[in-house]
DNA sequence: ACCTGAACACCGTTCAAGT
DNA sequence: ACCTGAACACCGTTCAAGT
C-alpha cells in the first residue's frame, strides 16, 4: 500500500495520531457496530480528534475502507495447509478466501471498491493460478478461471449479505416470498414445483459443492 | 409488487403526482446522470413537488430503487428465441440475464438490496431451473445449480462495475497495478510470470466461455 | 387523501487559519 | 507538519399542519 504518512525524520510539529490508531479505531467501530456507523466524524470523534485531521493520514473515506480490509486480512487469513492433488488445491485456496469474506460481512461495501482483495490474498490466488495450471491449464486459462472462481465467491458473499441484512430489518414478507406464492403454475411449472421448498433451498449453505462444480466445469478439455 | 398506492375509488383529494410518475422521473434521472444522483430531495424537485409528497407513494428510497429495476426488466427484457437443447438453454437464458444486468451498471445498487431480480426475470430463471432438470439434475439441484449461476452472474457485474467506476473516476495507478509491480518471483512464481498480462487478461470479457464451464461442471453427475 | 414547510439528525470534504 | 473551526453542499426521514 501507499503510504502517505510514512514516519518522517522529525522536521514540523509531532503527529497527535498515526495511520495505526486511525485503523485500529476504524476496525473497532466497525466490528463493533457495522460499516454503516463507520463515517469520519464518528472515527474522529472516537480518536479524540476532529474529522480533518483525518484527511492527513487517509486520502479519503475509500482509501479508510480498503486500509481496514487489508488489516482484516493480514489479521485473520492464515494460510492452511493445502492438499498435494493440484484441483483439491484450488478449492481449498478457494473456500479459505470464501471463509475469511464470510467471517467479515462489511467486507461487501469494499470488494465492489477493488477488485484484488488484498495483499495478504495474494498468496491464496498464486494457489488457485499454480494449481489450475498443474491440472493441464495454460496461463491465461488459469488467470480466466480464478476470475471465474472470485465472481462466484464475491457473488456468493454479496448476494447472501444482502439477504441477511433485509431478513435482519425487515418485517415484510419479502419480494421472493410474494412472487412465489402468486406463482402461475402454467407459465411457470418448474418454480411452481419447488416453490413451497425454494427458501430453505437456497438459505442451504452449498458454496462448497458448487465450488468444485465449477472447478470441474474449468477443467474439462476443451 | 406490492401497490400501497393502487387507484383507491374517488374519496380524498385527487392526487397530483403518481406512482408512474415518480419512476418515470427516476428513470430519467438514473439513466441519464446515474444512480449517484438519484435522491428523494432532487427527484421531487424534477417532479415539481417536495420530498414529502413521494413518501405517500413508496415506502422508501429502497422501495424506489426495486421499483426501477422491476421498470427497468419489464422494459427491456424481451423473451429470446431459445434452442431445443437444454443445456445450451440455460447458458443462453442465463446470457440473457448477464446481458440486461450489464446494459445497465447501477443496477447493482438494487443487486445487492434483492435477491431474486424481478417478476420479469422470473421466467428465464424457469427456463434455467427447467434446462438444469432436462439435464438430468433433481429439482433441488437445478435450484442450487441456478444459484451458482446467479452468484457467478451477478459477481461478474459487481466487480466489473466497481473495476470501471474506479478506473473512470481515478487518476492513480491502481491497487492491483502497485501488487503485481513489486510482486515477488519467489513467492508468487506464477503471478510473477503472467504479471504483466494480468490487465489485459482480466479485461477480456469471458463471461460466456466460464458460464459454459460453469453449467458442463454442474451438470457433471456426482 | 394528499401535500407542504420546517426541522432533525446526520453526511464527506474544502478552505483558511492557527501552532 | 499537523491540526482546528467554520462552512459548503448536501442526505433520508419524521412531524405537525394545511387543503
Amino acid at each position: 500500500m501507499s503510504q502517505p504518512s510514512a514516519p518522517r525524520k522529525t522536521p514540523g510539529r509531532p503527529a497527535r495520531i498515526s495511520r495505526q490508531d486511525i485503523i485500529e479505531t476504524g476496525r473497532r467501530i466497525v466490528t463493533e457496530e457495522g460499516v454503516d456507523r463507520l463515517t469520519m466524524r464518528r472515527l474522529a470523534k472516537d480518536i479524540g480528534s476532529t474529522p480533518m485531521a483525518l484527511y492527513h493520514h487517509v486520502r479519503d473515506k475509500e482509501e479508510l475502507l480498503v486500509l481496514l480490509l487489508d488489516d482484516y486480512a493480514a489479521r485473520t487469513m492464515r494460510r492452511p495447509e493445502l492438499p498435494a492433488d493440484p484441483r483439491e488445491r484450488v478449492v481449498v485456496a478457494a473456500a479459505a478466501i470464501h471463509g475469511a469474506l464470510a467471517d467479515c460481512p462489511w467486507i461487501v461495501e469494499v470488494l465492489t471498491a477493488d477488485d484484488l482483495m488484498s495483499t495478504s490474498a495474494l498468496w491464496f490466488v498464486e494457489q488457485i493460478v499454480d494449481g489450475l495450471v498443474e491440472c493441464g491449464l495454460t496461463p491465461e486459462q488459469a488467470v480466466h478461471g480464478y476470475r471465474a472462481i472470485w465472481y462466484y465467491t464475491a457473488g456468493e458473499i454479496v448476494i447472501r449479505t444482502a439477504a441477511a441484512r433485509r431478513r435482519a430489518a425487515d418485517e415484510r414478507p419479502t419480494y421472493r416470498e410474494q412472487v412465489f406464492g402468486e406463482l402461475d403454475p402454467d407459465e411457470y411449472p418448474r418454480l411452481a414445483q419447488v416453490a413451497d421448498r425454494w427458501a430453505p433451498l437456497t438459505s442451504q449453505d452449498t458454496f462448497l459443492v458448487q465450488l468444485r462444480a465449477l472447478v470441474d466445469g474449468l477443467l474439462i478439455p476443451r
